[in-house]
DNA sequence: TTTTGAGTTGTTCGA
DNA sequence: GTCGAACAACTCAAA
């Protein structure tokens, strides 16, 4: 007799339904992580998570050692590495908590069946969702597809509160299949790219008990500071939560609770903001081609256009626009950018270079830390106007207004393009407009090295408008 | 069933 | 410099 308890996207030990049901069995458990073949999924995941993941396995690993148990890690097709251990381990218990993504669907539904039919006793649960997806509908039984209304619904119904997890000894087993060693899995980068990302991230417990305790001192100012890049105004907790270090039932209690954020405009924008999440996750459980086409599908014809050259632009943070490279290069340095600038950079690529947006949520997804499914998705159809509740066709971020309002003395341009630094103020938003001596003396030469803009604000607003414009007349 | 009000994040233009 | 309106029509959600 013995449970085998498969971690997927919640590895953590607190706040764990699946882990608690493993105990509360009583028998040997025997935690596992299985290491999917790529080929299959093309949602893979990127470098930048990939990197984030080896070292959230590491540390759950470690807390698991702590309380006298292991993480069995395993390469291969889910189904033949679960038969394989269920015969070792004679196991007759098998659970984990639900994934949402399509194909995690698809894949823990046929396990289900299979492991059912085998005589196991197989359990799922919620662990990484307030409000589950097929659990909320409006009242004609359909998903809500704008925002505020499903908000207000999820105001009305039970989030769940965190699950307790009582340890007993005897769930230790007293011999342990073999284990493949993290190190073989290869999620480390073979050219040591990461350097960015180490500086930047701490993906251990203590990184994220720091980043909890960051969370608190500036909830209270989360609403008006959230929007400046410079100041370190967001909680910064989403490749934990992505990963499910942890959930947002703890995020919500670490905050004294949701009655209590409530009440205060800060804690409150963070909780709506911790509901755009679960949105994402119901617009992707209940519209599953959203990663692949646009929701409205008057956009499948929509004229992008093809500029291999001004999409590397882009990728590289070499647009000649300071705050859009800022953006980029922070991405590509540390596999995270500030929500505010996601959306400006995205406006950019989408609006004013006229370019897919696939091509964008395509390049987040490997270079972000955090890069989630549901939310990329969410993000890129909403910048892209193609989306539930999306941003309405006229909405074109103008890159320089946005740098002016939101990185006002360019701090965080200077951070991340340093060949702008020394451009005093007024300058430092569109250094084209500088006069020769202000570039010489802060020792720019346009076109060498730093870009001019790789397009005009002004005619590609314009290019943009009459582009959607033109969707609009499709039927 | 029909009607009505509303909808994350912006920009520009003209008074 | 500041302010309000226009930008378009559509779809959703609820009364």
């Amino acid at each position: 007799m013995a449970t085998l308890l498969w971690f997927r996207s919640d590895l953590r030990l607190t706040d764990n339904p699946a882990l608690a049901h493993a105990l509360a069995v009583g028998e040997s458990v025997y935690p596992l992580f299985i290491k999917e073949p790529e080929g299959e999924n093309p949602w893979a995941l990127g470098g930048a998570s990939r990197w984030w993941l080896h070292y959230a396995l590491e540390e759950l690993d470690k807390a698991l050692s702590s309380k006298g148990l292991r993480l069995i890690i395993r390469e291969g097709d889910p189904q033949k590495v679960l038969d394989a251990l269920v015969k070792e381990t004679k196991a007759t218990h098998l659970c984990w908590n639900r994934c949402y993504e399509p194909h995690a669907i698809k894949r823990d539904t046929e396990l289900k069946r299979h492991f059912i039919q085998a005589g196991l006793d197989v359990s799922s649960f919620n662990a990484n969702l307030l409000v589950e997806p097929p659990k909320v509908a409006n009242k004609s039984g359909k998903p809500f597809q704008v925002y505020t209304p499903f908000w207000k619904h999820c105001l009305t119904l039970d989030w769940g509160s965190v699950a307790s997890v009582s340890w007993k000894k005897q769930v230790i087993p007293s011999r342990w299949p073999k284990s493949d060693k993290l190190s073989t899995l290869g999620l480390l980068p073979k050219i040591r790219w990461d350097k960015g990302l180490k500086e930047a991230w701490d993906p251990s417990a203590q990184g994220l008990k720091k980043q909890l305790r960051h969370l608190k001192k500036i909830i209270t100012s989360y609403s008006k500071d959230r929007d400046y890049p410079a100041i370190e105004g967001t909680s910064c907790l989403s490749p934990y939560l992505h990963f499910g270090q942890i959930s947002p039932r703890e995020i919500i209690a670490a905050c004294g609770g949701a009655s209590a954020m409530k009440k205060n405009q800060g804690a409150e924008t963070y909780l709506k903001e911790l509901f755009w999440r679960e949105f994402a996750y119901h617009l992707l459980y209940h519209f599953p081609h959203t990663p692949k086409k646009p929701l409205r599908p008057a956009f499948e014809a929509f004229p992008w256009r093809q500029d291999k050259r001004q999409l590397k632009a882009w990728q590289a943070g070499q647009t000649g626009y300071p705050l859009v490279d800022a953006g980029m290069r922070q991405l590509y340095k540390t596999g995270w950018m500030h929500n505010r600038v996601r959306m400006v950079v995205g406006s950019f690529l989408v609006k004013n270079l006229l370019l897919d947006w696939q091509h964008g949520a395509r390049w987040f997804w490997d270079t972000l830390v955090d890069a989630d499914l549901a939310s990329n998705t969410l993000g890129w159809q909403w910048v892209g106007g193609c989306g539930a509740d999306a941003a309405p066709y006229f909405r074109v971020f103008n890159p320089i207004t946005q740098s002016e309002r939101f990185d006002e003395a360019g701090d965080y341009i200077r951070t991340y393009v340093p060949e702008l630094a020394k451009l005093p103020d007024k300058f430092i938003h569109q250094p084209w407009l500088a006069p020769e001596e202000a570039l010489e003396d802060a020792g720019v030469r346009l076109g060498e090295t730093y870009p001019r803009p790789i397009v005009d604000a002004k005619e590609s607003r314009q290019r943009a408008l009459e582009a959607y414009q033109a969707i609009k007349k499709t039927p």
